[in-house]
DNA sequence: CAAATATTTCGGCTATCATCGAAATATGAA
DNA sequence: TTCATATTTCGATGATAGCCGAAATATTTG
């Protein structure tokens, strides 16, 4: 007998580089014009229209139309798992630029995984929230403590809004550069939202690295003691 | 910026169905020959000849020689780390006949996960451990207790070996079929092994499928009070 | 209204991949 | 030594996927 064959399904959505290419790029969770997606990858428009009107028919991009624009961005964050699961074990691009290493760099300290905080910084606040009593562990999830809901819900996520969403709500998820878990699910993306909210980071052009400003600085050491 | 262009290259290795379907098969951890791996797939001898060439060359798996038989099986977990990821998302193929259904529900209940214990068995083992004070999570890994290194000694394992073997000693494998977290790295191999040699499991014929015995069961239900 | 821009569609091309029949090679059994 | 089995190699074939130029369509701008 032998397995699920849906499996080569799957992984033919990303085995095809231009594809894989657009798809880590969305893992920043903006919304990118088709025209965009095709200079990332470096295809013409056309090819880029391809791959993306296969990627719409099986629900992989969702797409949203202002004008003569077309907005793509990830559907949910399946495929964000996989990429990351992926990542994990694809040998790393050789570094041979100092552009190459800083953006490198940038990306394995703070990044957008389609909806939640990774990287360095993700991973670390975490496990920062883990010690403060916030979280804890519990199987594939974390579990928010009773203390931790008071917390967050003072730090001005909306905890019970979280709660109800029917995707999972503070799921593990095993970051490919740090080899750790960060924060997903609805509770990683309020919390990220919050982040970007109180303008502790904000995203780089043309990147999913996040950057720390200098109030996000401050408050990550006031608040979660993190520096 | 676009991503990881390596991730296309993994991701090629699956996509393609008859690889996917031997690798699947290969996640029992046993070692099988080309022909078998032939019939598997669906394909000629020549067919899977030319896959699992490709497949050495990027040493995805090994092969040994035995008279006119060649014996392949995984090189390592990491494929195997892929595989469950990607049948994470992938959907299940639909269950059309009885047979079908027995087979998921065995692959379901308990399956070699490559070298290590995945399915509601290894799963509930695993959080029957952490439970008694024998493992504890510790990000992306179990941490092993005092009293857990003595308990499992005593149970017959080697612990100090597996410590000492050069790959992860103690990871989380997330669960394909139960969504949680079951026991993987060399104390997952060591544990399985005991499992095999205490004769409380054995291996259904061509499944990944394993089978309690009746031994099996007493074991279980006295030494880690599973039922 | 014409020009510019964004995107899609169409048709065709090329490269590559998976397949297998036939044959060759390697090993074991009678 | 011959025959049988397992596996690989070779060469050919067909399918398909990704690509893009040209043209069409949709929308915005001047």
């Amino acid at each position: 007998m032998g397995g699920n064959s849906n499996v080569a399904d799957v992984a033919s959505l990303l085995c095809e580089p231009s594809r894989a290419n657009m798809l880590q790029s969305l893992l920043d969770g903006r919304f990118h014009t088709a025209t965009e997606l095709a200079v990332i990858a470096g295809i013409t428009p056309q090819t880029a229209s391809y791959h993306l009107s296969l990627m719409l028919e099986l629900k992989v991009v969702t797409v949203k139309k202002n004008g003569r624009h077309r907005y793509y961005q990830l559907a949910d964050g399946q495929i964000a798992q996989v990429l990351e699961s992926l990542l994990c074990i694809a040998p790393s691009e050789k570094i041979n630029s100092l552009k190459k290493f800083n953006q490198n760099q940038a990306i394995r300290f703070a990044r957008t995984c389609y909806d939640h905080l990774a990287g360095k910084l993700g991973v670390h606040l975490t496990e920062t929230m883990v010690k403060m009593g916030i979280l804890h562990p519990s199987g594939a999830d974390f579990a928010l403590t009773e203390e931790g809901k008071i917390f967050l819900t003072n730090f001005g996520i909306d905890v019970l809004r979280a709660q109800k969403k029917r995707r999972s709500f503070a799921r593990c998820c095993l970051d490919w550069s740090e080899r750790r878990y960060h924060l997903a699910g609805s509770l990683g993306h309020a919390l990220l939202e919050k982040l970007f909210a109180l303008s502790w980071i904000e995203q780089l052009p043309e990147s999913r690295a996040v950057k720390v400003t200098e109030t996000g600085a401050e408050g990550f050491k006031n608040v979660f003691a993190i520096q």
